[in-house]
DNA sequence: ACAAAAGTGTTTCGTATACACCCATGA
DNA sequence: TCATGGGTGTATACGAAACACTTTTGT
């Protein structure tokens, strides 16, 4: 008995929940099955963890190379040892939130990468299944004590804007005076003094996220 | 680029802090120092990943293995790499909770380990520190939202007790009549009927908790 | 009779919710 | 002038917080 942990080999890689927000849908990034493989499952971007690498570094070297995103809010959400599946494999399972304009910048449109809605996804690899649903109760969830909605917003966005990504997350949709109270309480956002012209109404008022690399706990 | 996650090999270990209050502190269990190794730092129990086995079995076992202790709640908190200190060490932390009269029960006396108040804790190996801290604020977050503070109590316990359970963890003194009814509004636990003498004033009501086993979100 | 913890309700306050109309623009 | 989404305030309901005295026991 007694001394301490002993280390053990198993093998370990990084996983990325890439998500964003288009057309009022979620959409997850993908990776195309290898033509090679049997099993031709679409598989979550990651990376092998390689020396003297933190995790994180990890899930945002693996997301970098596969994808071409990088800079963007990364959390880790939980690591799952693929039982019976992949041997002696485990994930360590992150979620990623990029506004959509953004990754449309860093060109994410090659032949081995697709978008998928969130509710429309094809058969995935092992564990990943469990994980997209675990980023997605916990992106929800977070959305009534962070401000982690920002992350899906671009520089500049309208108030109805932000809503729809409220709403878009939790399923439901939410009242407009209250949610608009709430989102200036919260004194997170600032009037920009600019307004969006759109079509054949009102400009909409611009506001810029205040702080927009933060994401805080509130109340 | 492509072709999905290859796993790589690095030494993965699970580690638990295991908390208990007793005396109205919490208090940490952890693993005496080897006498043969350099670093005379103690340690949390864990054990290292064996085949086929997941997560949460391995950390149950290092748990049981390195302390007598079993059948207690287990919570995965979140995946360390020490990034410095240990060579290419993978750390997948849990957090369990006991009542600690249970915990006499299982005789955990032994000379490799000891209880520990959370604020005087002794020098820690590697990442243990940050660990133990997540632990704590997680467990403190948790109270807000779930009834994860009936996993600190016997079988039949008073109302008082109850609320020092949280008053300790939380760090601050409670009202009391806002507290019982809060708690009974919970409806997680019932009257078992009983009554307890302890001193020279009026004998206090047994409760037993409804779902002992279940940690629920709440509200 | 007194000390000491157990037990119990009501009022107050602040926040969340429900709800409907006018505004600015393009066609 | 009409259609369209942008923008605004108030009244109500509900839950959280503050707060003090009576009860039951042992000595």
């Amino acid at each position: 008995m007694h001394a301490g942990r002993i280390p053990s080999n198993a093998s370990v890689s990084t996983a990325v929940v890439m998500l964003t927000i288009r057309a009022q849908k979620l959409q997850l990034l993908l990776v195309r099955p290898d033509p090679d493989t049997v099993t031709q499952q679409w598989i979550l971007p990651g990376a092998r963890i390689v020396d003297d690498e933190d995790l994180d570094e990890s899930a945002a070297r693996g997301l970098r190379e596969q994808t071409g995103i990088a800079g963007i809010y990364l959390e880790q959400l939980y690591t799952f040892r693929r039982a019976r599946s992949v041997p002696r494999m485990i994930t360590v399972a992150y979620f990623a939130l990029a506004p959509s304009a953004r990754l449309q910048r860093d060109a994410v449109a090659t032949r081995e990468l697709h978008w998928f809605d969130l509710d429309g996804l094809p058969a995935l690899h092992g564990d990943d299944e469990a994980i997209v649903t675990m980023a997605h109760e916990r992106l929800a969830a977070k959305l009534d004590y962070s401000t982690i909605a920002f992350q899906f917003m671009p520089e500049t966005f309208t108030l109805t804007e932000l809503q729809s990504v409220y709403e878009t997350i939790l399923r439901e949709p939410l009242d407009k005076r209250n949610f608009r109270k709430r989102m200036h309480a919260l004194r997170r956002i600032e009037d920009t003094g600019e307004t969006r012209r759109n079509g054949s109404h009102r400009p909409a008022r611009l506001y810029r996220s205040r702080y927009p690399d933060r994401v805080e706990f509130i109340k």
